[in-house]
This record gives structure tokens, C-alpha cells and sequence, in this order.
DNA sequence: TAGTAAGCGAGACGGTACGTCACGTCTTAAC
DNA sequence: GTTAAGACGTGACGTACCGTCTCGCTTACTA
């Protein structure tokens, strides 16, 4: 290892040039909004050239799909606070400031806007964002089940939709804020209908 | 009205190039994607020059949303069939083939998708598409609530999220398809935690 | 006509447009040499957009081309002194200036030098700078025809080739400076071979 | 020498790498033309590494001007005849076949082309290309006056340019071909002139 | 007999210009 | 006053080569 700059070499790429490019598209999503982010744009702020933008990533959203994925095990772990309540009381309203407040979340949201837009993409959206993320809700209800908080023979994936589903709808539909009292009473409804 | 074209006259706004614009925003979105839609496309299409299309409308966003506005009372009405369970299985499934099968819910999937691109435009679409979606689920809960089937004071726009939010949920960010199963469990537990 | 720019119209393309990208290239060509020259330094001197220039010109050299067109008129006119000696004295040394000192001289060495790597070019070039600079050689001749100082079965063609061949090729190929003395004893052999 | 390739060692350069890339040049300018030679396609087509060619080469033209070098002794010898007429017959159609049918010649005339656009690259054109041509051109009217056909006076510079100037300009600029009846009156005018 | 150093292939890098696409603005003549 | 037509300036697209760089291999001379 030198102290010089990578400008590249038989090694294979640079890994600083990659992280210069992830950072830099997040940076301009999260500062000027998706409609800002140009490939021009990422290759100046980043200090690397365009071409090589393009060897590496076939389109922008490659470049945002990797920079989602590369932050992502950083935030948004469950919690595990040895009860199913408090468990969702915890995580609920993490995954909700998660989606509005960081700049992951506005990747995320950006990601799940270009999905609409492009069928191709809107499957690695979900195979590298939408998945991992559902891993993690899983997590925690497979957690309440070892516990015996919830019945083995549940369906996940129809309980992860239901608890997060109506978070997600208020995020990318309504606009509508998620209060505390609103993922209460998602949590409060969901756990008598276990209970039924 | 004559029979020949109208090629501008001191009357106003010609309603044949409107309609013309919008259906041409509508076909070549269902035909081509959301990136195949361009002004220039769609004048082109539309037999109008762009000025026309500028001048009446913003973007081609505004077009689109002019065009979801303009269809949306032909489909999506939910049925009376005289108690809630009724309704609910016929007009959920109702509600999931509109999203995913019709061309209307293709326009309503692009303009959800550039929402999260664009707050200024978040806003338009939800006032002008997301609130006249929302006031049909509300009526088919507003006549339950009349019919004493529900309580009076349910917190109608929570029970709406719970309801359509999970579908929301898989059309725009899961992709799974929604069964009947699906749409069956919803309103079985929705009905359960009502009658708790 | 108004005092302000012509941005386009139906009246079809800008004059203004025109004018300015001829001359820009003109100018760049001169200053900065023919590797100097790109569509992209032309467009920002005129002031003009890029797609405005491949609107009208199929590449630099089709400029190049226009431009030396534009200019011919002006310049290099044989002159009429009466005799065919006076005339040769006077314009061989004018065509000698032209080709190495003027600015339309430039342009026709760079559209010559371009000539040799692109065959389509090259007839365009032959037809449209070689031909009308010929006539002018020719015209000179006809004169001394006219006035009976030539015999009227000459083979205008190969005098010519044989007159101002050497002087491109000095200009062109070996780059020696072309001296009256050159020119001098070009009209002498010219005039010596013709009374044989 | 080892029948294996040559991959670099401390003697200085690899002769096989020199020839392949000079040979390259000169195939790709045949079958592409100028536009279609660059350093990275004849890099691919010579098997060698682009950063070999920029260690021995400043550029493109440097390697056509090599390549033109490396060929130039193996074509093009004056014949010596015995008479300045039967040379002269022999020479100036081999010199127009040369210059208009051969690799070589096609070689020389981008070289010529590119020599408009590059001041620069025009010295050593001339040097490298032009002179060696003019030495050959030199040397048969140098036997002509040994063999007293030629006063020794004469100026053999400007008697070389009025017998092959005519023929680059035909070739250069015009694109006329060069007949036998064309040589011939060249020939045949320049004598004339030698004997007056 | 092992270093050691020069030339080699490969190929990633920061750039420049290319030619294309669509944008949103404008001007005009026809109706 | 609105229309169809279409040229305009603008800016981003994705591509092609440029010339530079670093790397690991091969090789022959040198210690």
C-alpha cells in the first residue's frame, strides 16, 4: 500500500473511486433530490470520470442501489428487549423515522419511486433492498415464536405485511406523518389478533 | 363544431387536443413505460405541437395526473352488496386488480413512483389521486358504520391504512401478487379486532 | 424584422445562427489549428447550441466547407491587365499568398489535409473549392485564348495543372516558400512551351 | 533469440513489438482509413500493450511516419535507362502509381493530410517523408547531367517541382488520374523547355 | 545462483469531445 | 386568441479514445 492515489492498475478497480461514487450520489440525492442526481454530476462531485462511472455501474440507480446496500447494516437493527411488545414498540417507530428522516431512508424511498418506473430494476429493488429489509422485520417475529409469543404455524409474510405494510403506505402514498399513537395501535391490533 | 380539425380559434382551449394529449400520455405510458413517456412523444402522438401541451400543462407529470383524474370515476366504485364482509371481499380484490392489471392503476403506480422523486408533485397527487381513492374506501366503511356494523367512533382513517395499506404495500414495494388468501386474511382479522 | 434574437421559427433555420457558427470555426481554425477546431469550441465562440450545428452541418468539416464557400467570392479574383504575361505575373503570386497567407488559405489546406483521410469529403471538397478555384485559373487562360495569345486546342486542364500544380505542391507537400523567382520562371517555361 | 515471445528484458526494446505495431498501423489505415487508425486498435491488432507504444511513440503519426520509413527503400528506385527521356517515361507513371495505388502511398498521403492540421508533424514530414522521395527524384536528373543531357546549371529544385508538382496535385487535390498521355506531356513540355 | 532492473502485457484511471435526446422557450402563419 | 409547426439554447446522456499510471511477469545481466 502507497500513499499515492489510485488511478487504477491490473489489481482490478478502485475501491476509493467506488466510494466516491457511493458517497457522492448520496450526497446530491439527499441534497438536491432524485431529480439532481445526473452521472455527470456524481462523476465532478466525486472527482472521478465519468467513464468509469459507467464501467462499474450500468445506470445511476445501480450507483444507489449499491450505496443503499453498502449502509444498510449500519441502521435499523431490531432490538431485542426479551418481549414481542416491546419489541414492535421499539422497532416500529425505528423503521418509521428510518423511511422519513435519514438519507438512507430517502435512497430507499427514491429506489422504491424508480421500481415504478422500470420492471427490471424493481426486481433487484427487491432482491438487494426490499428482502434484506424484510430479514429484518422477520427477525423479530421469529424471535417472538422461539419465545412462544406467537404461534409456530404463523405466516410471516402476512404478518410482516400487515405490521409494516399500512408504515410503508403512509411513507410512499399518503404523505401521512407516523405518530406513536398510529404504530400503537398497529402493534395493539396486531397482537389481539394473535391472541384471538 | 365543425367537422374539420380544430387548428385554434378565438374560442378558448381546444377540448379535442385535450383529450387527445391525455389519451396520448395514457397509451404511450402503458406501451412504452414511464420513460418512454416525453412531451415531444406524446404531442407527436397526439398530432399537437408541444407549445399546446406547455401551455395547459406544467409537465408531463400534470398530464398524467390530469389523465388518472379525468378515468378514475369509471372504475373503482365499490359495491353495495348490503354488509361489510360482502363488500369488503368483493372490493379489495376489486381494488388489488386495479393497481396491478389496469392501465389506470399503471398511471397510478408511475405517479406514485415520480412522488417520491418530487414533493411538489407528492402533494398534487395525493390531493388529486390519493384523497378521491381514499373516499371510496372511507364510503364503504361510512356505509358499515351506518349500517351499525361498525362503531361509530372507529377511527376511520387508521382502519383504511390497516385495510389498503398492506396492498399498497405489495404492489409498490414487495411485488408479491395479491391472492384472494390475502385480501381474505386482511378483512378476517379486520373484522376480528373490531368485534374485540 | 425585429431587434431582437431570432430564436427559431417556422421561417425555417437562423441566418444569425448561421453566420456566427461560419465564422467561429473560421476563426478557431485559424487560431488554434484544425486539432483545435471541435463541434463543442464552436458552438460555445457562435453561441449557439451544439444540436443547432448538427441540425444543419453533418460534421466539422461540412463547416469548414460552408465557411470556405462563403468566403471564395471575395478573394483571389485573376485580374485583366491586358496580356497574358501581365496576368500570370500578377495572379500567381496572388494565388501564392492566398493558399499560404490568408485565412481562407488556412481553411483550404485543412479541408485539403482532411481530404486525404476521407474519400466522401474529398469529392465534396473537388467539387465545391477545387472547381470554382480552378475556373478562376481557367478564366485567365480563356482570355489569353480570347485575345489570341494561346492557341485556341490547348489543353486547358493539363496547363493549369501544369501552372499552379507546382505551387500547391510547394504549399502543401514540400513547404518551400513560393518567391517571385519561382513564379517568375513558372510563367517563362509556361510561356516558352506554348510559342514552341 | 528463443522461439518463445518476447515479454520484455532488460536489452532495450523488443524488435517483434516494433514490427507488429508498424505493421499494424499501416494494415488498419489501409482497410479503415486515418479516421479508423488509433493507438488503442493498433495496440489490439499488434498484441502489444498501449503504454509500449507511448514509450517509443509520442503519437499515431509518429508510428504511420515510422512505418512509411521502414518501407520506403523497398519501392520506388528511379530506373536508370540509359536516356533522361526513357527515365523520365519510366519514372513519373511508377511515382503516380506509387503515390495513388500502393499501401505506401496511401500512407504518404495521410501523412501529407495530417501535416495540414500539425505544423509540427509537417517538419518532420518533410524531413522524414519528403526529402528522401525528392532525393530519388534528384538522383535521376543528377545522371541526366552526367550524362550531359542537363546543363549542370540548372536549378534542380524548381526542375523537380515543375515535373512532379503537377502529379501531387492531381493526386492531393484534384483527384484526377494520371494518364500516360499526362505524364507524357510532361515530359515532353519539360524537355522542351531544357532545350530551349 | 540468486538478485535486480528494464521492457512487456494488461487494464483501470481522469479526461475531452463526440453525436443524440428531450427539455422548455420562442416565433410565425393559418384559422 | 389558440393552433400546428418547428428552430432555438440548454444540459445530460452513454461512447470512444486519449495519454498516464500501476501492477506482476518474463528475462538476461550482474554480483
Amino acid at each position: 500500500m502507497t500513499n499515492t492515489r489510485h488511478h487504477g492498475n491490473r489489481h482490478g478497480r478502485s475501491e476509493q473511486a467506488r466510494q466516491a461514487v457511493l458517497e457522492a450520489a448520496d450526497d446530491i440525492l439527499v441534497e438536491r433530490g432524485f431529480a439532481g442526481v445526473t452521472v455527470e454530476g456524481i462523476a465532478a462531485r466525486a472527482g472521478v470520470a465519468k467513464q468509469t462511472i459507467y464501467r462499474w455501474w450500468p445506470s445511476k440507480i445501480d450507483i444507489l442501489l449499491d450505496a443503499f446496500v453498502a449502509d444498510m447494516n449500519e441502521e435499523l437493527t431490531p432490538p431485542d428487549l426479551g418481549s414481542l411488545t416491546d419489541d414492535l414498540a421499539a422497532y416500529l417507530p425505528m423503521l418509521a423515522t428510518f423511511l422519513t428522516e435519514t438519507d438512507q431512508g430517502a435512497v430507499l424511498r427514491a429506489l422504491a419511486g424508480q421500481a415504478q418506473h422500470d420492471p427490471a430494476m424493481a426486481t433487484r429493488f427487491r432482491d438487494e433492498c426490499v428482502l434484506p429489509l424484510r430479514a429484518r422485520d422477520r427477525s423479530l417475529l421469529e424471535r417472538a415464536i422461539a419465545r412462544s409469543e406467537l404461534p409456530a404455524e404463523l405466516d410471516l409474510d402476512s404478518a410482516i405485511d400487515q405490521l409494516v405494510g399500512p408504515i410503508y403506505y403512509r411513507v410512499l402514498v399518503t404523505g401521512e406523518p407516523i405518530t406513536r399513537e398510529f404504530t400503537d395501535s398497529l402493534i395493539r391490533d396486531f397482537l389481539a389478533m394473535m391472541r384471538r
